[in-house]
DNA sequence: TGATTTTCTTGATCGTGGTCAATTGTTAAT
DNA sequence: ATTAACAATTGACCACGATCAAGAAAATCA
């Protein structure tokens, strides 16, 4: 599967695009590979655009002092932004990195926009940004649950994040310290 | 300050819309009256449209068996939705209820994209649902913050809101038992 | 107004999960 | 291959905040 039809396949998946409609999109990509360890973005700087990852996997941090917090990972296939900065066009607080090398294709704001002008059905795109709020679940889940129901909540909803990802980062997560996800993965074997 | 132009002028400040296309939207709202305790959106129903408060108050929580979650509060001259419900037309998981009577105005989606196909600047409305998510900042508070800490960034950003809304519900937003709210507050006087 | 329900406060208890520390395991670099 | 840096495990400790319970205060309703 070449990456064109990667990203035309997922973005058939939230509306039944024209062939056109998506040659006018893929046209306007612009095809990045970041190493391990590069930035996305960075605090201060503002998001301009949405990335679809082609294969590898970033994580989406902020940082107080030196302590590090993680709040999403993303890996291939999937559509990735800093939605409060893109959307406000503020500078964002927060850090993506590309937690593998990473191969993806980032459509920029001013292209969005180009698209929602000329084909009113790129409005529908609204649908590819509900991937990247902050869900409710997750907010729930971190008020009301437990670290082991948040640890088997993690297992059916990304049960791939487990072997992918370090447990100190997925600890951080899940808002949890790293020794009690450890013990926590200690008590089911 | 009439209803119409609190509207007006919340729109004016996400972009600088002429009077036309104030009036194009402005001529497609709804407009409602809740009594307090009714709802605005139940666990179910999909999200049809984003709503301007132009008087009272609404909470929006989930529930589990009989326990109540208090995610977000809403006031006056904000605009509310179920974002997740509205982007994705599906059936909501969350409640909006009126907590005072209130009085508010609703421009369906469908007027939106209407809007939309016929006065680009609409697109910019993106940023009306900025507020709406759940920030990352909130995120970060709950996983990283004590009960003091939440409770003083609550008097930083919302204090208006202690002394509106129950202290029980207060203490859910801020994931803590009520019970701690109450020493919180009693420590510091 | 008084009666009933709900919310808030305060006390006492207890368990969970964070912190600190030491050890082992893994990864990365030269 | 060796070292260094980092990640994961395990144990010991204890503080924080949840829970339970009872009484006071406040809100709601007839």
């Amino acid at each position: 599967m070449t990456d064109l039809s990667k990203i035309k396949d997922s973005l058939l998946k939230t509306h039944p695009f024209a062939e056109e409609q998506l040659d006018q999109f893929t046209g306007r990509l612009i095809f990045q590979r970041f190493n391990k360890r590069e930035f996305l973005l960075k605090s201060g700087q503002i998001s301009k655009g949405i990335t679809f990852i082609l294969s590898g996997s970033l994580r989406l941090y902020n940082k107080t002092g030196d302590k590090e917090l993680t709040l999403n990972f993303f890996t291939e296939n999937t559509w990735l932004a800093d939605l409060e900065s893109l959307l406000t066009q503020q500078s964002s607080t927060n850090y993506i990195e590309a937690f593998e090398d990473t191969s993806a294709a980032t459509i920029m704001l001013k292209d969005l926009h180009w698209l929602m002008d000329n084909y009113p059905d790129f409005r529908m795109l609204n649908k590819l940004l509900t991937g990247l709020h902050i869900s409710t679940m997750h907010l729930a889940s971190i008020k009301t649950k437990n670290p082991d129901e948040r640890y088997h909540e993690l297992l059916t909803t990304h049960p791939d994040w487990l072997n992918r990802f370090p447990q100190n980062q997925i600890a951080s997560y899940l808002g949890m310290a790293p020794e009690t996800l450890s013990r926590v993965r200690a008590r089911l074997s």
